[in-house]
RNA sequence: GUGAGUGUAGCGCAAUUGGUUAGAGCUUCGGAUUGUGGUUCCGGCGGUUGAGGGUUCAAGUCCCUUCACUCACCCCA
């Protein structure tokens, strides 16, 4: 027996439908917020993503499925949104002279992680981006449609995080005080930390080993770095996250992975996740669209993590709205009548109604059962099939009426 | 990539210190005087105990290898 590839999982019945909610609570959100949907490739070119996401963050140097294809391109399966998107804004000109575009999009990502979890290799994400406004308020629109989004799934105890990265003009200056502290501490860091720090020394700030942990806690604070401008951004950010009435926890220490971010970087955590414990994260990256070779285009957004969404919503108990059901069993008294049950049952359908009928030639007994779980059972036998009528019986009440099958329809929708 | 834990029927489980033919429950299918479901009762289907090797008179049980899953590290959604 072949089975899934590891980290990746099938989407069952029993489940299915619980993901189109969220997709579908979540396009109704982004609608509320004027953004439009979107469909990208699933595969890009393999430099997309080393240059918009950065050569030295773990995702391109070591999580990514890049193949050659037969042309000998080097193509990769996109392990995140934004480069994505980013790229399509540009090579459709959707922020020339001046326009700004609201994009959102969901779908599979890739990443050869190992499983856990909340974790798997393909995994599901729901993407928004804001293009082309460089301003605080867009920081606050997209942060204020990812916490509506879980406000309307019916997610509790959420914690937002949020920080600045500072930009290419005081990150540069950040980034020489953090080598400097961090080489005086060298002896307490731990390996990954001790390469972090010629490679990416923000990272280290990140670490949850304690004794990195600690030396991080005397380290500069970036807040103190920041240039005029970014200074006055994160002020202005925080301060239109007030006034929506939002509340949030400000984390020196929350560093995204990826490099493009600049200024604005923020999670949504939940307690009722694992180690995995991020349900979204975004930020500001005003970099992206040059990194890639496109002109200066600024950008502000957030991925969410369905698959983990769904773990949380599960865990709280959460509504998922409500689950398909079929509303009317045709059924058939004898073989002679299954011809017209069929017949019945595709005029239900056409007039709207989700019905059923069995195909396998059950015996009576076990097409009731069936019916059971339906509102409706619609019986036919000899006597209907001669009269051209339908026994029509409410599972619920217990009652039946014999009625023309040319009505059976009109005669359900009554009574729904 | 590293570590730990777990693999028995479609599902969740049981099987004395290694000891007959690996068992019930749920699901599914069928039946209970031949045109009426849910409750109840009866019955059927269903397993190479993840796979391979070893120890033993004897392995679901012990050992080794391998695979898969789970959780954690790392990193992130």
């Amino acid at each position: 027996m072949i089975s899934a590839p590891r980290g990746t999982r099938d989407i069952l019945p029993a489940e299915s439908w619980k993901w189109a909610y969220i997709v579908k609570t979540a396009s109704e959100t982004m609608k509320d917020f004027g953004f439009s949907e979107i469909h990208l490739p699933i595969f890009e070119h393999t430099e997309l993503f080393s240059r918009g996401v950065g050569e030295t963050t773990d995702i391109v140097e070591k999580e990514m499925y890049t193949f050659n294809d037969r042309g000998g391109r080097s193509i990769t399966l996109r392990p995140e949104a934004t480069a994505g998107v980013m790229r399509c804004a540009l090579e459709n000109n959707l922020c020339v002279q001046g326009a700004s575009a609201k994009l959102w999009n969901w779908g599979p990502m890739f990443r050869h992680e190992r499983p856990q979890k909340g974790r798997y290799r393909q995994f599901y994400q729901i993407d928004a981006e804001y293009l082309g406004v460089p301003g605080a308020m867009a920081d606050v629109e997209v942060i204020s449609l990812s916490l509506e989004l879980f406000r309307r799934l019916g997610l509790k105890n959420l914690e937002a995080v949020i920080n600045s990265v500072g930009c290419e003009k005081c990150r540069p200056l950040y980034r020489k005080k953090l080598v400097e502290y961090f080489s005086a501490h060298k002896d307490e860091l731990c390996e990954t930390c001790l390469d972090r720090l010629g490679r990416n020394p923000l990272r280290i700030l990140d670490c949850k080993k304690e004794s990195c942990s600690h030396v991080a806690d005397g380290a500069p604070d970036i807040y103190d770095s920041l240039c005029d401008e970014c200074r006055e951004h994160f002020a202005e950010v925080r301060a239109g996250l007030e006034r929506l009435g939002f509340s949030y926890r400000l984390s020196k220490r929350l560093v995204r992975g990826l490099d493009y971010y600049t200024k604005t970087a923020y999670e949504i955590l939940s307690g009722d996740l694992g180690a995995q414990n991020a349900v979204a994260g975004g930020g500001r990256y005003d970099n992206l669209s040059s990194a890639i070779g496109g002109g200066k285009v600024p950008g502000v957004g957030f991925a969410c993590g369905v698959d983990r969404v769904m773990i949380v919503m599960e865990e709280q108990g959460c509504s998922f709205g409500v689950a398909p059901e079929i509303t009317a069993y045709a059924v058939a008294l004898d073989d002679a009548s299954r011809p017209a049950v069929q017949v019945l049952t595709y005029d239900l359908r056409k007039a709207g109604i989700p019905a059923e009928c069995d195909a396998s030639g059950r015996s009576f007994k076990a097409q009731m059962k069936s019916a059971g779980v339906c509102r409706f059972a619609c019986i036919i036998g000899s006597e209907e099939l001669s009269a051209g009528t339908v026994s029509v019986k409410d599972m619920k009440a217990g009652t039946q009426e014999n009625i023309p099958v040319s009505s059976a329809a009109e005669y359900i929708k009554a009574r729904l």
